[in-house]
DNA sequence: CTCCCTGCAAACTATTTGCACCGTC
DNA sequence: GACGGTGCAAATAGTTTGCAGGGAG
């Protein structure tokens, strides 16, 4: 990551590097909130502003994948920087990436279906995660 | 659809009649502000306030999916008011239905793989329309 | 030493809300 | 007639932007 922000003439400033470290190893989706309250201990100073920029540029770069979810807040995946499927809990807000090996024969149908040259995709299934339904929910 | 707003108890206004006419008529996948502006010439007075109360309240009742898209404006589908596949041109914003057979497979198999009970999903491609790709872009 | 980057506050945009009046049932 | 729906304007929330000062290269 910071090799290509070099590559790319960026500079590598310690709030910028603070916020890709988290990005990079973070398990879960973190939203720009999330990230940005986790800066804050490293960098006290840091504001909201230079979080969305960076994390902007960061997508640019194809570093970091946003998951576009439009209500609440937007969340982004800085270890898989390719679009791959998500498990979103409605109740608790967790977000999963499974494995499907069958999404390949969904592509490669669509392929065929509409003439599209297809850049990238988004699946996602919206659901109750096996904790909160033995919550009872 | 007018007759499960009835069944619930809701009225039937000229206004609310107008924005669901145009939600059941309209072939692409309008977004709110576009409603607006077909309601507009029909029942000049309408704000667009009532536009949003009128589609959300539909999309509560089931007769409209909102497709979730963050950047610009969100769209809404009313004549498949369920969970189905879509294709974007990122160029021209022309949004496709296509079928998908295989799509089934994949969601029986995340079904095995996550413990997850499933509400609904989405899934997005993005890309160039066949005639964007002519106009060579 | 040069600019890019940051931090602050103000600007924006899409959507929501409060409230008085209106029209459906 | 009651009360749910509408229209307006103001409120809100997430994100973006302008600009002056600071630090990376």
């Amino acid at each position: 990551m910071v090799q290509n922000l070099r590559e790319n003439k960026f500079r590598i400033t310690p709030q910028r590097l603070a916020i890709l470290k988290i990005l990079a190893e973070s398990k879960g989706h973190p939203s720009v909130e999330k990230i940005y309250e986790q800066v804050k201990p490293v960098f006290s100073t840091t504001s909201l502003a230079t979080v969305y920029k960076n994390v902007s540029l960061l997508k640019e770069l194809g570093e970091v994948l946003e998951l576009g979810f439009s209500d609440d807040s937007n969340r982004y995946d800085g270890n898989r920087p390719y679009p791959h499927p998500h498990v979103v809990c409605t109740n608790c807000k967790t977000i999963i990436d499974p494995d499907l090996e069958t999404l390949k024969v969904v592509s490669e149908e669509l392929k065929e279906e509409t003439g599209f040259k297809i850049i990238h995709h988004r699946l996602d299934f919206f659901g109750i995660c096996p904790v909160c339904q033995d919550e009872g929910r």
